[in-house]
DNA sequence: ATGGTCGTGTAACGA
C-alpha cells in the first residue's frame, strides 16, 4: 500500500497534473493540501472517472484538504475536534488494510508567516491542539499515518542554507520543538527511516529560480505511528512534478507500506 | 539590493 501527500496550491489549477500523477503513481491514498476551493467546487467527477473516491474539507480561496482513495473510507473527521477554527486544515479518514483499520490524515499545518507574528502564535497553538488530539486518536487508532505540509523543516539537513535560514519561520526552534512533540507521541518521520540523497527537499519558492538552484526545504512529511512503522519499506520525494509547466511549489512524498514485513 | 513569483480574484493578501 502506498500513501502519498502533495500540497497542490490550488486544485483547480493543478487538477490535470494530479490526475496525470495518479495515472503514473496509482497510490492507495493521496492526501492533498491547499485546495483553495469551496466544498461545492470540488472536482469529484474527475477523480471518479479514474477510479478514485475522495473526501474533502474545502474553503474558498485558502487552505482546504482532501484524501483521495481507491477504496471506500469511513469515519471521516473534519478539523481537529474541540479546536474551534474556520480554517480547513485537517481531514481524517479510516482505510481498511490486511492488518486492520488505518487512520489516514491529511494535514495543512499553518505557515506562521514570520516569527513573533499573530500567525506564528496561531501556528504554535494549532500544533499544540494537534498534539493533544493525536495523543487521543492514537488510542482509538494505533495504526495511524498523518501526511501533509507541516511547514516545518525538522533539522538543518532539511534546509538548503541553514545559516541563512537560522531562526526564520519554518525553521525556528519553537517550531522544531512542536515537531519533536509529535515525534514524542511515538510517530516516526518515515523519510528519515531510510538512506536519502543529501539536499532532498519538498518545497522550493517560486521566486529567484529556487527549484533550479535546489534552494528548498523539506517541510512535507509522512509520520507513522509505532504500529505502522515496521511495515514501512520506503519513503521518497517525487521531484518530477515540480519541473512541470505551472507547477505547485511543493513536490509529492510517497511512503510504501509492505504488509508482508513482520512487525517488530 | 529588503526585491523576487504564484493563486485568488481583480486589490491586496497569503505563502
Amino acid at each position: 500500500m502506498k500513501l502519498a501527500t502533495w500540497n497542490v496550491n490550488s486544485l483547480k489549477v493543478r487538477l490535470p497534473q494530479v490526475l496525470d500523477w495518479l495515472g503514473d503513481n496509482p497510490v492507495e491514498a493521496l492526501c492533498l493540501q491547499e485546495l483553495k476551493l469551496a466544498d461545492d467546487s470540488f472536482p469529484l467527477d474527475a477523480f471518479t472517472e479514474i477510479g478514485y473516491r475522495a473526501k474533502w474539507a474545502g474553503q474558498k480561496t485558502y487552505n482546504g484538504v482532501a484524501v483521495i482513495t481507491k477504496a471506500e473510507c469511513s469515519d471521516v473527521q473534519r478539523n481537529i475536534p474541540d479546536y474551534e477554527d474556520p480554517q480547513q486544515r485537517l481531514l481524517a479518514t479510516t482505510l481498511d488494510s490486511p492488518v486492520g483499520a488505518i487512520r489516514v490524515i491529511s494535514a495543512y499545518c499553518p505557515n506562521g508567516q514570520a516569527v513573533g507574528s499573530d500567525k506564528y502564535e496561531y501556528k504554535l497553538r494549532w500544533f499544540g491542539a494537534l498534539r493533544a488530539w493525536l495523543e487521543r486518536e492514537l488510542q482509538r487508532y494505533p495504526r495511524l499515518a498523518i501526511l501533509g505540509d507541516y511547514n516545518i523543516a525538522p533539522a538543518d539537513e532539511d534546509v538548503h542554507d541553514p545559516a541563512k535560514w537560522e531562526g526564520e519561520v519554518l525553521v525556528s526552534e519553537p517550531e522544531r520543538s512542536a515537531f519533536r512533540d509529535l515525534i514524542g507521541l511515538g510517530l516516526t518521520d518515515a523519510f528519515r527511516m531510510f538512506e536519502q540523497e543529501e539536499k532532498t527537499f519538498t518545497w522550493w519558492d517560486y521566486r529567484r529560480y529556487a527549484f533550479r538552484r535546489n534552494a528548498g526545504l523539506r517541510i512535507d512529511h509522512v509520520l507513522l505511528s509505532e504500529a505502522l512503522r515496521p511495515y514501512c519499506a520506503a519513503c521518497v520525494v517525487d521531484r518530477k512534478p515540480r519541473a512541470n509547466e505551472q507547477p505547485s511549489d511543493h513536490a509529492p512524498v510517497i511512503a510504501t507500506l509492505d504488509w508482508a514485513r513482520a512487525p517488530a
